[in-house]
DNA sequence: ATATATACGGAACGATGTTCCGTTTAGAAA
DNA sequence: TTTCTAAACGGAACATCGTTCCGTATATAT
């Protein structure tokens, strides 16, 4: 969330201080996809030919470089949300959208799992991604599921989807598609599937 | 999968090796609880006054602390779904017995997310679950889908509950119940919901 | 009582994340 | 151009954790 043009100037940085900057994203685009986006410091710093120091003042936390990496890709899929609400029946369209999350993470090693990590280097991966994605998925869901207010909110269903997908990889994206056809499957029909409130007593 | 009584003796352990293996189920269970499946095993070793050391000669992986640990619950939740199938309407009888898989799983800390861990140390985990769950699984699905195979197999529907499991805690059963009964409502109506094949050409 | 296989404890090792600090350098000022 | 200093650098140092190893202790058979 520090670099490309801005508003505030806010101190712009030295110029090779910029040029790690830039180096360290192109090095750690290239190790994420290979190894993915949990590999070690060390590899990213290597990469780039910087020390690890300079990758942890640059990016003090994983999470930032990787927003910097993928802003990009998430940002593309975000706008994507307009062109197939006006191109397709709401329905097909939030499927459409939601093959397009998926193509996004699923190609990225390791991604979705960060998503789902909790840990302090992480933190703000997940922000980044539902400020990003949920307002236009709950616009499709809206959309697609009229003034039936879905049993679930966007956010939810965000959060479903992409747990989904946390171990996902290229190959088993098939796999994953149909866990998440099954879901939305299940906003096709008014929910309350589930009366039972008391505890299973056997 | 080395405890309890079984068939063949294999040498028996040593009086102080067996009280040490009790110690630390017990002392696992304990801290398990506390501080999550995941906790370091100096921790465990502690607890039940031992070496780290015995705790890997007992248990080399903390996949068999786990199952040790948890091995009766999870057998119990098996045997549940004969239970449930004989006394509910099968759909129902599946929608409980998923409960009772929820409350198992989001009960312990960290359980969850076990599952889906790729470390060495829990490789046998999610076997042992799903040798255990899948099938009763299976059953009631089966049951409750009739001829109308479903789109999904019962080791597929199991990995998707499993994953919407993930982060849960007792505080988030509500909404991980609320995923998870989108995820079945999706087996009431025939799948197909998705007949795009092409690529999105935004 | 003795012998020995068994088991024990914890130091040691390796991998990683993260911080810290002595050194280097970009870029402004003289 | 030279000088000066804040900014930036690199990587050693530190902390944490999983896992292994081995010298020591002991349960138990004889």
């Amino acid at each position: 969330m520090d670099d490309e043009a801005h508003l505030e100037p806010a101190a712009p940085l030295r110029a090779d201080a910029r040029r790690n900057h830039d180096a360290l994203v192109a090095a750690a685009a290239e190790v994420f996809a290979d190894l993915g986006v949990d590999v070690p410091t060390k590899a990213i710093a290597d990469k780039a030919g910087v020390g690890v120091g300079t990758v942890y003042r640059r990016f003090p936390k994983r999470s930032d470089l990787v927003v910097a990496v993928f802003r990009h890709e998430v940002e593309r899929c975000a706008a994507a949300a307009q062109d197939l609400a006006a191109r397709y029946p709401p329905f097909e369209a939030l499927a459409r959208w939601i093959d397009c999350f998926l193509d996004l993470v699923v190609t990225k090693r390791g991604l979705a799992a960060a998503l789902q990590s909790e840990a302090p280097a992480y933190a703000d991966l997940r922000g980044f991604f539902e400020d990003r994605l949920v307002p236009p998925l709950q616009g499709l869901m809206a959309a697609a599921l009229g003034e039936r207010s879905a049993d679930i909110s966007g956010q939810e269903m965000w959060r479903a989807i992409a747990l989904l997908c946390a171990p996902a990889t290229s190959d088993d994206f098939a796999r994953t598609r149909r866990m998440v056809a099954l879901l939305i499957n299940g906003l096709r029909v008014d929910g309350a599937d589930s009366p039972r409130t008391e505890s299973i007593d056997s």
